[in-house]
DNA sequence: CGGACTGTTGATTCGAATCAAAACCGGTGG
DNA sequence: CCACCGGTTTTGATTCGAATCAACAGTCCG
């Protein structure tokens, strides 16, 4: 059958969470709005009052605030199935701005709808809300990232975690996986520069540990990019039981 | 009345959400087993398995991670009344640890009680839900801090963020407050080396921004810090209504 | 074919880390 | 009461990682 939106939605939540089958039909009774959208494409402006929330059904998407000077800071990088302002629901204004990296395929579901079935469906509040601590989680990584490692331990942390969260729902083949991302908008995630996002890149593959062609990364040494990124994967809480 | 635990609790949320009269009966039939901690107890430890949450009732606490080359980032500063670990109730292994940066009082409450007060109320549980996306809006603030402002700026930030926290739950004198904090714990926050920290503090008193003193802070320009830091609180969300 | 974006390279600067040592401070015990 | 001690703050000298500045090459696309 053919992944509507809501598929995406529940394949998603049942990587971290145990959904019984009344929650999946709740899910499936959400209104959803389709849209389409294309690359850099604002979806949600800084400061807006949301009555809706967007899941990303395909394609990627970023979380990002601008400084007083201009510099953009990437918060968070999303993938099929997540729904990135799920905040809103309960954060009313907007404290940062949600971007399409790529070209999308997103679905608008109004507060109201999610407020019902969280009503209705106790256990499918409870791992919304459980996304979005695992989102928190993944913030707190995203501080030790910028806060405390290299350049090239950054980067390889940011391709160890993209690639995880990838295979979770089945969006990477082997050690590749398609990320169409600028060297630039790499920068704005990891606190750096485009020039030295290019010599990072140039150096890890010189290393022999990815391989980037196009959109297309692939990690030819695992072992050696955890060992550099100092990768965990605990935070990211893909067991649904613990 | 002396301030027990429950009342910090709700002093704290209800900066930040609208509680009823239920609500808060319900919080203070919570049990709380109280506890006294000295400077730097570990509350919680990365990797533990929670059966309860801890109630911060006095003094101050942070989290924290700690690379694998030892090098520590702290991800949170805690204040009264707040509930660092709350994302335990849907996170059951804690990614990171929980420590007292001063003598401390807290209560923990166990998960069970949390649970069946989040049923009763759904208000309570609401509010909570909310309380942990704050949390999450100060990581986002947190990795912006860390990744893309000078060294100066993070100070700033830190302490405009601090005062602006600190107010909200009336611990404040003025533009003054208790802040007991070294400046190699300081550098932990802000991603940057405690002699960076030192010269960083010298270069704000110089500027007549800030004074400190033993434990005391104060803001002496909060026009110049705010500017300086580029502060914008709307990502505390301290406003119930919005 | 031209133009805009993206990636690459080299030269240089700069902010912050590191290394090393001294000064300061509060507590403790002789 | 004072000497001592560990932790904290401060200072100076030096190194280093990453930013910046400036060009140029590659690619995509209308």
């Amino acid at each position: 059958m053919t992944s509507n939106l809501a598929s995406t939605l529940i394949t998603k939540l049942t990587v971290s969470n145990n959904l019984d089958s009344a929650d999946i039909r709740a899910i499936h009774g959400l209104p959803i709005r389709e849209r389409k959208l294309g690359a850099s494409a604002l979806i949600v402006a800084d400061g807006a009052r949301s009555t809706d929330c967007c899941l990303l059904a395909e394609g990627f998407a970023f979380r990002a605030k601008t400084t007083f000077e201009g510099q953009r800071q990437v918060l968070s990088l999303h993938i099929p199935g997540e729904i990135p302002d799920l905040q809103s629901l309960h954060l009313h204004v907007m404290d940062h701005e949600l971007v399409a990296l790529t070209p999308c395929k997103v679905g608008f579901i109004a507060h109201e709808a999610i407020r019902d079935a969280n009503q209705q469906r106790p256990n499918l509040a409870a791992a919304l809300w459980r996304e979005t601590l695992i989102d928190s989680a993944i913030f707190r990584e995203w501080i030790v990232n910028v806060g405390r490692r290299s350049a090239a331990a950054r980067m390889a942390h940011l391709l160890v975690e993209m690639h995880q969260r990838l295979k979770a729902v089945g969006l990477t083949q082997d050690d590749g996986f398609a990320f169409p991302i600028t060297q630039a908008e790499l920068g704005d995630c990891l606190g750096l520069s485009t020039v030295h996002v290019n010599r990072t890149l140039q150096s890890l593959r010189k290393d022999g540990l990815i391989s980037v062609e196009r959109a297309e990364f692939r990690i030819l040494d695992m072992q050696g990019l955890e060992f550099l990124a100092g990768f965990d994967p605990t935070y990211l809480h893909l067991n649904p039981s613990i």
